[in-house]
DNA sequence: CAACGTAGTTATCGGCTGATAACCTGTCAA
DNA sequence: TTGACAGGTTATCAGCCGATAACTACGTTG
């Protein structure tokens, strides 16, 4: 009944991809270590012998799905450089669901005096990034993560996304008005 | 020590207003009955009482927050009917913090299969109130949720608004490039 | 004043949850 | 082979939390 034995650095990205999708669903507060334990096929105890704390995994959590929004704004912006192609990324990105949501579930826990200098930090950091990256002046950075925001929010309703319920009418007002046939992908068939 | 006894109604109203300012502290699942029966000066099993569980007592704090953003919403469009009123009125309800902040709790825990459809509702009804107010196209409309929804996340970051920290650069190159001299309200002196 | 409905309390509990301690086990070097 | 370190586990717990049950007190009404 041995397991593969694995490196601690192995177990230690296979956990925060576990904690990933745990904290997707249940936000910080909502998940158990013993779900993200069970999520990895590992002992609860063993969770918080590499992570110190619930919280240190939350933290850690959010901060490697913020470093990983960011590679992808980047491998976006190789191909070209500007807003609408980081914004096709975010849209892959939304498909996903994980990344992003878990980003929210940050976000909303940043009155959190542990946890909010993290994500004020990886906001900062992504918004950055993306003027870096495609030079938009503040108020076209703005408007991009405006409608980051807005679209995040509505994945964590499901009203777009994998899990996406059924449309009604307001909602195809609101996202239907615009071009984003994969942020829709869930809606359909298999991607 | 007998004290002040209300009816079931007066009582109703001020654990709601309690669970408004408990919920949006620590979001759902963060957040005791006990915290909210403290505020309120109650013991914690009355607040079980009153609402049936904590989970009935959450939604009918979003419910209450929403509805009182819509009226917000049509108090402004009454003296202007245009978005830009409405986005002053929602800037005075950022400031504020509870209603807001208290949404986004909501839309986080949208996936919850019980929670979701009423967050769904609520924002359904939000989005149907400002285009009727204003006459705005589904376009305009989005403009101003996605502006809306990037403001509500700075305010949980605590980016803005009552207990705003230090701005770093990204935050005022975020804010600052446009007028919003109400949503700073907290960062300079008392209200 | 009796009595009854409504407002509210204290007592209590089962189950969960994060964390600690102690122990076990695979693998590799000498 | 043996030791020793790194990768894990089982056992256990103290505290919290939502919920139930049973009881108490206020005040109004006839």
């Amino acid at each position: 009944m041995t397991r593969t034995r694995l490196t601690a650095e192995e177990r230690h990205d296979q956990l925060i991809g576990a904690a990933l999708t745990a904290f997707t669903t249940g936000g910080y507060a909502g998940t158990t270590t013993d779900q993200v334990a069970r999520l990895a096929g590992v002992s609860q105890p063993y969770v918080i012998r590499l992570f110190g704390t619930k919280q240190q995994l939350f933290i850690a959590t959010v901060e490697h799905a913020s470093h990983r929004i960011e590679q992808r704004f980047r491998a976006a912006a190789e191909v070209q450089a500007d807003l609408a192609t980081l914004g096709a990324a975010y849209d892959d990105l939304l498909a996903e669901r994980e990344l992003i949501t878990v980003m929210l579930h940050g976000f909303a826990a940043g009155a959190d005096p542990a946890i909010g200098p993290v994500v004020r930090a990886c906001f900062g950091r992504l918004y950055e990034t993306v003027r870096e990256l495609t030079g938009a002046d503040p108020q076209e950075a703005r408007d991009f993560f405006a409608e980051g925001m807005l679209l995040t929010v509505l994945g964590a309703m499901n009203v777009i996304g994998r899990d996406a319920v059924a449309p009604e009418r307001w909602m195809t007002d609101l996202v239907g008005s615009l071009d984003l046939p994969e942020a829709m992908r869930g809606a359909e068939g298999p991607g």
